[in-house]
DNA sequence: AATGAATGAGGTTTCATTCAT
DNA sequence: CATGAATGAAACCTCATTCAT
C-alpha cells in the first residue's frame, strides 16, 4: 500500500469517519434517554452535524437503532458464540468464557451494553423489527443448546431444564451488569469489575455443575492462595 | 338492610370499577406495546370508555403508567419485604420465598408482571420520575440489606458482595419470568412455572450457600432419585 | 301580600336564587381571568355548585357571557340613556352625569365594570354574537347624537367630530377607570374614585365646551395661520 | 463585489424574511380573530406556509403573540419615550409628539394597533407573562412623570393628578383609534385621522393646561362653591 | 333541581422525514 | 457531502356539552 490513500478511499474513510461519529452519538444519546426518549436533533447535536446529515447515512431513526444494535451484538453474539460452540472447552470454561465476553464488552464500552440492554434485550413485541427481539432471544437459545449438550455428556445437572439455565446465566450476568451500569454498585474499577465476573460465573456453577464443590471452585478458592493453573479459561492470567 | 347499595356506595364503586377498568386496559396495551407504542386512544378503547375519560380519571399519559406501576409495584413490594425481613425465617427460607412472591405475581398476573419488568426495572435514568427507577433499586437494596445480615450470622459465603448476589437473585428470577413472557419456554403450564421456580430457587441458593450441599438441595435430592452422586465430575477434556 | 310565599313563588326564588349566584360567580370569575381563560368548571366551583347545573340555567357558555354583560349593561346603558336624553339638562348636567353613572357603577361592583370593559368594549369582531360588540358601540353611537344635538344648540364647539366627542368621553372615563382596576392608582378610596370623576369630566369640558381658546389652543391656531415657529414639536412641517 | 449575496447572507435574509411573513400573518389573523378566536392553523394558512414551521419559528402559540407584541409595542413606547422625555419640549408638543406617534402607527400599521389595543392594553391580569400587561402600565407610567414634570414647571394644572391625566391622554387616543378601528368613523381616509388626531390633542391640551378657565368651567365652579379661585387649587374637599 | 361522570371534537405540540440549496 | 428550513401526520390534552341517575 501507498502512504497517499486514493482519492475514492479518502472519501471512503471520510465517510465511515462521519458515519462512525454519528453512530457513537448515537450509542450515547439512546443511553442516556432511551430510543424513544431521544430525537433525531439529539443524535445530530451531540454528534456535532447537522440535522439533515443524519438521514444521509441512516434511513431512518430505526435503521441507525439497528445498526447500533447490529455493530454492538454481532461482535459480541460472534464472540459469544466462539466460546459456546467451542468444543474443546469444559461447560465450566465455556461459562467463564461467556462472562468474559460480557464484561469485556461492558469495560470497552459501557453505553453500548447499556443500550443493548436496555433496547434489544427488553422491549415489547410487536413494536420492532423482528431481528432485534430475535438476536436476544437466539443468543440464549444458543445457550441453552450448550448447556443441553452439557447435560448428554454428563457436565450439566440433569435436572436443570437447559433454557432456564441459561436464563438464569444471563439473568446473572445482565443484572450484575446493570448493577454497574444503574450505579447500584458504587465501585466500578476494573477490580470491582472483574471480582463481580468471577462471582457470577462461580456461583452460578456452583448452582448447576453436578456434584458438590466443584472442581472449578475448588481451584478458585486455591487461586486467591498460590497461583492456581487452570486449563484455558478464558482470559485469566 | 336492602341488597341494593346506596347512592354514594354505589357511585363510590362505579367510580372505581371505571378506573380500575382504564388501569386494567393500560395494563394490557403497555404490556402488548410498551409505553412509548401505545397511544391513549388504545387504552380507551381497549377499556371500551370514551377518549376524554381518562383524562378524567389520570391527569396524562405518564401518571397512568405511574398509577400501573406503582399499583403492580407497591403490593408486590411489600409482600417481598415482608419475606426479606421476617427475621423468624432462614435465608435460605427467604430466597425461596422471595422466588414464590414474583412466580405468583406471574401467575396472578403476567401482564403486569411484564409491565414491570419492561417499564420499571429497565428503562433510560433521566425519562421517568424518580419513583420509579428508585423503586426497583431500593428492592435490590432491600434485598442486598438481607443478604448482608445473613452474612453476619454465617448463612451465606463470606466472600460474596450482597450486593451481587441481590442483583444475582433477581437476575435468574426476572430472567427466568422473562423466559415465560417472551415465549422462550413452551410449556407455560402451573407445573412448568413452579418447576421453573423450584430450579432457580434451588440452583441460586446452592451457588451462594457455604457448604456443599445445603440441606434443602439434599431433600430434593432424595425426594428425585437415590444416589445421585456423581464422581466429583470436574472436566472432561 | 302573605308572608309564606306560595309554593312556586318559593321555587322561583329558590332558582332565581341559585341563577344569581352562578351568574355572580361568572362575573367573578370572568374578572380574573377573562372569557376565554376560565373553563365552565371555575365558574361552578366558584359558585359552590355542581358541574352541570350551570347548564341547567344557562344555554350555554356564551350565553352565560351573553347574560352577564346584558344583565350589567343594560342597566348601565338605559341609566346612560336617560342622563344623555333628558332635554332638560345642560350638555355639562349630560357629561357629569354619564361621569356619575360610570363610576357609580365601578363603585357598587368593580368587577362587574372590568368584565364589561375587557368582553365587551373590546374584543375582536367576527368573534362574538353582535349584539356584545353592538351593545358597546350603540352606546358611543348614543353619546355621538347628543353631542350633535349639542352641536345644533351651540353647546359644543362646532369643529369638533361628535363621534370622536364621544370617543373621547367614554376613552377618558374608560381609561380612568383602567386605572382604578388595574392597580394604577393606589388610592381606590370613594374619595379618590369622585375626586378622578371630576377631574375627568371637567377637563373634557373645559376641552370641548365653546368658549374662551385656552392660550395653548391661540397658541396652536396661530400656528395654523403663519409660521408658528415651535421649538422642534415632532413631525409637523 | 457581486450583486448576490454570500450564501449566509442570503440564508439570513430568507430566514428572516419567513419569519416575518408569519408575524406579519400572525398580526393579521390575531387582529381579525383575536388571540383565542385563531387557530395555529389560520396564522400558517395566512402566511401559506407549512403548519409545522410556525413552531420552527416561535416556541408555541403564546411566544408567538408575544413576538407580535413586543415587535410592534417597543418600536412604539420607544418612539413614544423619546417624545415624553425630550426635555427641550414643551408640554404642549409632547402631547401633540405622541398622538403624532400613535396615529402614525396606526396610519402604518392598523392591525398591528389593534392586536396592541386588543390584547395588550386590555386583558385580564393573571393569563399573561408580565411584560405584556406591564409594558402598556409602564408606557402610563412615563407619561403620568411626564406631567408630573410639567406641574413642576407649571405647564399643567397643578390640580390634576398627573396619573389621571395620562389615564386620560391615553384613553383619548386609543377609544379614538378605536373608532376607526371599529368602524365606528366612516371616513377613514388620512385626513379624517389627521383631523381626528389634532382635535383629540387639542381638547386634552384645553382641557389641561392651565390658563383662562372657559366660561363652563367658570359657571360650573359657581355652582359648586362661591370664590373658586384657582391658581394653587389642590384637591378640592 | 342537582350531580358529576362520560363524550369527543378541536386545538396544540412534537418530531420523523423530505427537499432545496 | 452537508445543511437546516420546510412539511405534515400523529399524538397529546382540553374542555364545552350531554346524559344517566
Amino acid at each position: 500500500m501507498s502512504q497517499r490513500q486514493s482519492k475514492s478511499e479518502a472519501a471512503g474513510n471520510r465517510e465511515s469517519e462521519r458515519r462512525r461519529t454519528i453512530l457513537r452519538a448515537a450509542i450515547d444519546v439512546f443511553a442516556r434517554k432511551g430510543y424513544h426518549g431521544c430525537r433525531i436533533a439529539d443524535v445530530a447535536r451531540e454528534a456535532g452535524v447537522a440535522y439533515g446529515l443524519v438521514y444521509h447515512y441512516f434511513k431512518n431513526k430505526d435503521e441507525l437503532l439497528e445498526t447500533v444494535v447490529e455493530t454492538g451484538w454481532s461482535g459480541f453474539v460472534s464472540r459469544m458464540r466462539a466460546v459456546a460452540e467451542d468444543e474443546g472447552n469444559s461447560l465450566e470454561a465455556k461459562v467463564r468464557g461467556i462472562a468474559d465476553v460480557a464484561f469485556e464488552a461492558y469495560r470497552v464500552d459501557p453505553r453500548a451494553v447499556k443500550v443493548l440492554i436496555l433496547e434489544v434485550a427488553r422491549s415489547p413485541a410487536g413494536t420492532q423489527v423482528v431481528s432485534r427481539q430475535q438476536a436476544f432471544l437466539d443468543t440464549i437459545r444458543m445457550a441453552a443448546d450448550m448447556f443441553a449438550r452439557a447435560q448428554g455428556t454428563g457436565e450439566l445437572r440433569a435436572d436443570l431444564d437447559p433454557m432456564l439455565c441459561a436464563s438464569l446465566l444471563f439473568g446473572a450476568i445482565e443484572l450484575g451488569l446493570t448493577a454497574f451500569v444503574s450505579g447500584l454498585m458504587e465501585d466500578r474499577s476494573p477490580e470491582a469489575l472483574d471480582r463481580a465476573k468471577l462471582q457470577i460465573a462461580e456461583s452460578f456453577l456452583r448452582g448447576v455443575l453436578p456434584g458438590a464443590a466443584t472442581s472449578a471452585e475448588a481451584a478458585w478458592k486455591q487461586e486467591k492462595v498460590s497461583s492456581g493453573t487452570r486449563p484455558k479459561a478464558g482470559k485469566r492470567s
